[in-house]
DNA sequence: TTATTTGTGGGTAAAAGTGGCAAAAAGTGC
DNA sequence: GCACTTTTTGCCACTTTTACCCACAAATAA
């Protein structure tokens, strides 16, 4: 579904035009409704197509509610979500609070994570890539740390 | 159901407007009939349309007489709920007592949890949303706190 | 070079939220 | 029991924000 980085320009009213060959995707897909809300674990927003983003909205309201954890993810991650619609030039309007939790100044990266996209300051995303080169190989590399899944994971 | 959140002003009556978005949902979802009470883990409140409420309440009722916890539970969340009814001009009177619980003054915050809303004082909220950067993200990497059902959580 | 498609910016209109005011209802005291 | 006071509810108008629409600029392809 989506795969690859777009650097994309802000405009001063917080708009962001959506790559065009997701267009006919998103139409599709869900009718260009979409949910854009914070990453929990790392200086960006998700935005996801509505009906991905029901899913996992159920998901966390099955979690118990004493799963603080889990009560504090629903929190922040529901409770910041927004709906957006596509514009008629095909365009999106990122929420204030949302710019500022994710550091969001003209320029900007989207990138394409299969189900959803994520929505990096270009700053923050070099950083994060960076940072992969150094610290992530040596995670790979350590099969002790790794979860089962991950050790399974067939290429 | 509810998602998001939205700074609110709270009227010198106490009384509060529900967003627009929400309005239809409500008017159809309970017939406008809403349940207000305490959030006994935070300092915000909880606002449920009746038939959610509902579920809520008979989930505590069945708890064995003889936890405590379950017990203390009952008297004070379900012993201070308010039935609410959304006026003609789409707003709700929050509770004198209430207000003072969750430290509201003008400045709301209404967020959205799927099945049911908190109000928050906007002082609140940014604060809950500042610690949760701080201490929640490290939560979320521990991983040998963290509950089952939510390692493994897909998203 | 020209035409078409994509990206950007700004202006305008509609809708939503807020606060004030007035009317009605409830409560209290004479 | 009636009148006055106080609280609550409903209505309306104003202000602010948001979203939609159109026009222009830039880039790409013919």
């Amino acid at each position: 579904m989506f795969r690859g980085s777009d650097p994309i320009n802000m405009d001063a009213k917080g708009r962001m035009a959506i790559p065009t060959r997701y267009r006919a995707l998103l139409e599709e897909a869900c009718a260009n409704e979409l949910v854009i809300t914070i990453d929990m674990k790392s200086t960006c927003l998700t935005l996801s197509p509505l009906p991905e983003w029901k899913k996992f909205e159920q998901k966390v309201a099955a979690l118990p509610a004493m799963d603080d954890v889990g009560e504090m993810l629903s929190r922040f991650v529901v409770g910041q979500a927004k709906d957006l619609q596509i514009d008629r030039s095909g365009r999106i309007l990122i929420p204030t609070e949302l710019r500022g939790y994710a550091q969001l100044d003209k320029k900007l990266v989207l990138v394409g994570r299969t189900q959803r996209l994520e929505i990096w300051s270009e700053a923050n995303w070099n950083a994060e890539r960076e940072k992969s080169q150094e610290t992530y190989r040596d995670m790979l590399l350590d099969k002790e740390t790794m979860s089962d899944a991950l050790k399974n994971l067939s290429w």
